[in-house]
RNA sequence: GGUCCCAUCGUCUAGUGGUUUAGGAUAUCGGCCUCUCACGCCGAAGACACGGGUUCGAACCCCGUUGGGACUGCCA
């Protein structure tokens, strides 16, 4: 075990995305847990754009991944870093190695490379770099990369936080490339170099890097440096139980957002992937903050369930103030054409509409009858209930309101008179109303619509249906 | 192929040798509530991959098998 037991360190975490794409929910769950780590222990989390992979790299990948570290609250104390901006750091460490006789030069090219590795795989045998290189003392040259000299023979183990004891045997490990041709330095020299200069205690990421951890290792120690705490978490899988993809649909963070979720809802979502805390299914961030610990994280894979992130939008909807959903719902609301409407209006209607949505997309369609003065009539629903033999009904309701307005009770009371007068079930009345109002067959109790709209825009909804049902 | 990791209801998980007829959540189904649609409430069905050990006793410990995944790049 080479890990550092004593005086334990200041807790400093990073996430280090490379900005080549948005960020998707494996990344931000990382992100994620990496911030509360940090978090609950009073530590720095640090953000570090691993951006070395020039042809891929985008500005407008780390906007947007940026904005989607904001959208879900994850601030960071130190950053963003640029490895771009970091090359001199990286050629003295392996100016050092070189030195040290940690390091050579090699010149094999990269087609001689494909073919020793495919001969290699045809013949049964492992994939490895031979080492051709590693004993010629060669100097700098166009094309040549530098590689390190790892050992090879003995171990390495390391402690994972989450999935206990792992050792590699060094043999297994070939010497892999740390500068490439082109002068930059490769993903291992880059990460290990910068978790050494930002003095990184803890490296939690995911799964799919346990096996670099061993070279990674070594490198910290080819370059006489403490070697960080590693956490590998588990990766998330697609409804087929493959790691998640594109192909899966909505994978990344902004996918979410716009499709109508709510920030909270994802962050729960994501801490429950993976980490538990008994049977509790609901934390808020300052709950996750306090609870939030390695030691609960499990060690399987674990596949993204979007029916679960529904159902905790939805009761996250149903607690969020309305004022802050009033100040979410303009983009959804636009997606229904709806530009201008009364404020007050929304606020008032909001409160029996979140029950009844699952996103902020499904309270925009639900908000959308009491905003437009004139909603949309529904054809199916016009033609089942806003028939010539309705209209007495809705002309008695019309009646009732120009004389009584439209508090709910004595609405009610009024309603259910008149249900039993005309022999009618209750529903006789409140559907074709309900329709007049809404343009729907469904919508919130008919009373509490009528209080919401008030009686002028009842008075007037009714007339427009009235004349619709005569025809 | 090699190396490494993983394995409880469809899914997310609780469970760290006996308190378990394996708990919760979600999804599904049924019922209640009801002016529609929801919310809510009640209930049903549903899992320890398999085989060996260790032990008085194993979902929990060990080994193997099977299955899945990751890595095996001059990507990160």
């Amino acid at each position: 075990m080479n890990q550092p037991t004593d005086n334990t360190p200041r807790v400093r975490t990073r996430f280090p995305p490379s900005p080549t794409g948005a960020l998707h929910l494996g990344g931000a769950r990382t992100a994620l847990f990496n911030w509360l780590f940090a978090r609950h222990h009073g530590g720095d989390f640090v953000l570090r754009l691993e951006d070395t992979d020039r042809k891929r790299s985008k500005q407008e990948h780390t906007d947007s991944i940026m904005a989607a570290m904001d959208w879900l609250g994850l601030d960071f104390d130190e950053g963003p870093f640029y490895q771009t901006q970091r090359l001199e750091r990286y050629r003295e460490a392996i100016d050092q190695m070189l030195e040290q006789g940690r390091a050579y030069w090699c010149h094999c090219s990269p087609e001689d490379l494909t073919k020793k590795r495919e001969a290699a795989m045809k013949a049964g045998g492992k994939p490895m770099y031979d080492g051709a290189c590693r004993e010629k003392n060669l100097g700098p040259a166009e094309g040549a990369v530098v590689r390190f000299k790892g050992p090879r023979t003995g171990s390495t183990t390391f402690n994972d936080l989450v999935k206990g004891p792992i050792t590699f045997e060094h043999k297994e490990l070939d010497d892999l490339i740390i500068l490439r041709s082109d002068g930059w330095p490769t993903y291992h020299l880059a990460v290990v170099v910068d978790d050494i200069d930002m003095a990184i205690s803890h490296v939690i990421r995911g799964d799919d890097h346990v096996n670099n951890t061993p070279r990674q290792i070594l490198l910290y120690q080819a370059l006489d440096a403490a070697v960080p705490l590693f956490a590998h978490v588990p990766m998330i899988l697609g409804p087929d139980k493959t790691k998640l993809s594109k192909r899966h649909g909505a994978t990344a963070v902004v996918d979410y957002q716009t499709l109508g979720y709510l920030p909270e809802a994802m962050i729960n979502a994501l801490a429950r992937l993976g980490w538990s805390h008994g049977d509790q299914e609901k934390f808020s961030l300052q709950e996750l903050v306090e609870l939030f610990g390695l030691d609960a994280v499990g060690r399987s894979a674990a596949v993204f369930d979007t029916d679960k992130l529904l159902h905790l939008n939805q009761r996250y909807i149903q607690e969020a103030e309305p004022a802050r959903l009033a100040e979410l719902l303009p983009p959804f609301l636009a997606e229904r054409g709806i530009t201008e409407y009364d404020q007050a209006l929304l606020l008032a209607c909001l409160p029996e509409l979140t029950p009844r949505a699952k996103t902020l997309v499904e309270l925009a369609d639900w908000a959308e009858p009491f905003l437009k003065a004139e909603p949309e009539m529904s054809p199916k629903a016009v033609k089942k209930f806003l028939k010539p033999e309705t209209s007495p009904v809705l002309e008695r309701v019309l009646a009732m309101v120009q004389e009584r307005g439209v508090e709910p009770e004595a609405m009610e009371a009024g309603v259910r008179e008149l249900s039993e007068e005309l022999g009618l079930k209750l529903g006789g009345i409140a559907q074709p109303v309900r329709v007049a109002l809404t343009g729907r067959t469904f919508s919130p109790g008919i009373f509490e619509v009528m209080a919401i709209l008030g009686a002028e825009r009842v008075i007037a909804r009714l007339k427009r249906a009235l004349a619709i049902a005569k025809g």
